[in-house]
DNA sequence: CAAATAAAATTGGATGAACCAATTTTTAAA
DNA sequence: TTTAAAAATTGGTTCATCCAATTTTATTTG
């Protein structure tokens, strides 16, 4: 996987037979057959009986599988710019529904996940998660399932994102700040002024995205 | 795998032994073993020497897709207005994206897919499979992957809703001159326009949904 | 009787030999 | 040179066997 991530296994290359593998590898024929199934079931190569293995075309396995479940595809930069477009386009609607719909108990967990990010703030440490709760519980707010598991499935590329971009104290600071703003619209009932709120977050992280 | 998407298989429950499941799908341990490693390896499973393999908690399962593992959740009324609302916010602008960034071979796809609907709709069969596919084909215009998976994921939903609701000769002719003229939209690279007609479509959609 | 300990059974992890089936390469024949 | 047959290569699968971690059972001990 790390061969082909970096470009010296170019689509089309050939992969050395099984039995070579293993014995390069130091490990057993069926241990290395587990291996290369898994990168077959992930789309990266394919295997054809008595002609061996070879990496799939790009193109090829884009089709396969959704993008959620293909590891190589995520890191790239055209993603997180894909990802950051498709949130300035969602993410201030499911707010201003949020602030129309929101119970008292959303109210609640929203309150609990920006406390424990403010602690986290204080030790500069973790908040990965708990930031990606805050945005999990606003669209729970939005009493759409459709909206939830969006965010939901989303998640999980968010948190990788985070983990590959500047996240220092300032940056903390700055977001924190505006999470707290968009509670206060979201608590207060302002559909109009979390929608705004919401873009200009999304403004602010495009800018230090861009940034360094 | 499609035991644990259906939910006969829970979070928490246990897996057959290799053994057993070997002698029950009539295959030796080391097939058995690929299949399991790439359950694994898609983070569905997890194995522990000496206990066994165990369905993973949902929370642990960053890849799941919620909507595709409720099948029954489909069925509920309010999940059609979900899913009607999220278009409403998603589609147009999806739509306007593909008129602006749409390919020579995107034009190539939809103008098939069109045919394919048309031909569907001459004998008033079929055509919900390729009527999905022609706003998939939009979303693969717009060169953005989370588009691409968004759209991939929630239609096979739509399929379903489809099936359900009244499909019948007017929806498919009225449906189908409302595709025509988003695709001549998108093929004169007009987003605006696009974008308008995305939201008439979609307001056409609410209004037949609603009348019966 | 209950708890601690030891033994046995269970289960995943891994290996090597053997055979089959599809493909490719080499060799021999026309 | 072309064609056909044989051999070698390579993935697909099975089996028997061993190891290591865990769980279960049996035994001992206080």
């Amino acid at each position: 996987m790390e061969l082909i991530k970096t470009g010296e296994l170019k689509p089309g290359d050939s992969l050395p037979p099984e039995r070579t593998l293993a014995q390069k590898l130091n490990a057993s024929r069926a241990t290395i057959r587990e291996g290369l199934r898994i990168l077959e079931f992930y789309g990266l190569i394919e295997s054809r009986q008595g002609s061996g293995r070879r990496v799939k075309a790009i193109q090829d396995n884009e089709r396969q599988q959704p993008l959620l479940i293909n590891p190589l595809l995520v890191l790239e930069s055209q993603v997180i710019n894909d990802f950051l477009e498709f949130r300035f386009i969602v993410e201030p609607e499911t707010t201003k529904l949020a602030a129309m719909r929101r119970t008292d108990k959303d109210l609640e967990s929203m309150t609990e996940i920006l406390e424990e990010v403010r602690v986290c703030n204080l030790t500069d440490e973790g908040g990965i998660t708990e930031d990606a709760l805050f945005h999990l519980a606003i669209a729970e707010a939005t009493q759409n399932h459709i909206f939830k598991d969006v965010t939901t499935i989303h998640f999980s590329l968010l948190k990788r994102i985070r983990r590959g971009i500047l996240w220092d104290h300032e940056n903390r600071m700055v977001s924190f700040a505006e999470h707290m703003n968009i509670f206060e619209a979201i608590r207060d009932r302002q559909p109009e002024r979390a929608y705004a709120l919401a873009l200009e977050h999304l403004r602010g992280i495009k800018q230090r995205l861009a940034s360094p």
